[in-house]
DNA sequence: TCACTGATCGTCT
DNA sequence: GACGATCAGTGAG
């Protein structure tokens, strides 16, 4: 695959993105004050990187909730040096970066000093499919921005966006969703060991661009 | 399709 | 020095 940190791809085009209705960046007050409430939320929201090459953007599938006191959170042992974006006022980005080879992102869901986020595990691309596939020329269409770091790769999400205001002008932010988000599924988080049971993964049900299992129990919201 | 494994390096103990 | 909120490749069924 192509590492998230080799140089981006050259632009081919200077055209528009396609897709007509103009995107709008969601505003502060609408997000959620609570974690969950969020990870639920961001379900049908869109994700979007603004690049040198042109713009991307996904609708967002999954996501899980990692709480306040949650022993599976990366903030569950304190403030530090690469934490300390979790511990931001709700709707800023986290991004860190695993095993040596992928970033992951999170948003920041509760008050300043209260370190929780929600993990963005799975993306419809949108926009800037093209720009997406040349950033993983080897991945289907459909698996573009399917897991964590399959979707950082796709955005071209790297430390560069870690605390940044996903609610304020900048090269990465939230759109309002477009539609009623589909049924909404919850599941045990996937890759932990840590409270490994709990039920803090939601997913669009019937998405074929969400990743891992689809459970078998659905949850209306 | 599923299970298994190696890759690779920042972070924390 | 061990581990990790992952992924892609490979082989078996």
């Amino acid at each position: 695959m192509t590492s998230p940190l080799a140089p981006e791809p050259k632009p081919r085009s200077t055209s528009p993105p396609e897709g007509a209705a103009p995107l709008r960046r969601l505003r502060l007050a609408e997000l959620p004050t609570e974690t969950v409430a969020l990870a639920r939320f961001l379900l049908g929201t869109m994700l979007v990187s603004d690049a040198p090459n042109g713009r991307a953007a996904v609708r967002i599938v999954e996501t899980e909730a990692y709480l306040p006191d949650d022993a599976a959170a990366h903030s569950y042992r304190g403030e530090t040096a690469r934490n300390r974006s979790l511990f931001l006022r709700r709707g800023h980005a986290y991004v860190y970066f695993i095993y040596g080879m992928y970033f992951c992102m999170n948003v920041s869901s509760e008050r300043v000093g209260i370190g929780a986020g929600v993990l963005i595990r799975a993306g419809e691309p949108t926009y800037g499919a093209e720009l997406m596939q040349r950033r993983r020329p080897r991945a289907r269409p459909d698996d573009l921005c399917r897991g964590p770091g399959k979707l950082a790769t796709a955005l071209a999400i790297s430390r560069l966006h870690d605390g940044l205001d996903l609610t304020a002008e900048g090269p990465l932010w939230l759109a309002a969703a477009r539609g009623a988000a589909g049924e909404i599924a919850t599941s045990a988080r996937i890759g932990i060991t840590k409270e490994a049971d709990r039920s803090l993964r939601f997913l669009e049900r019937d998405s074929p661009f969400a990743s891992g299992p689809k459970p078998p129990n659905a949850a209306r919201p």
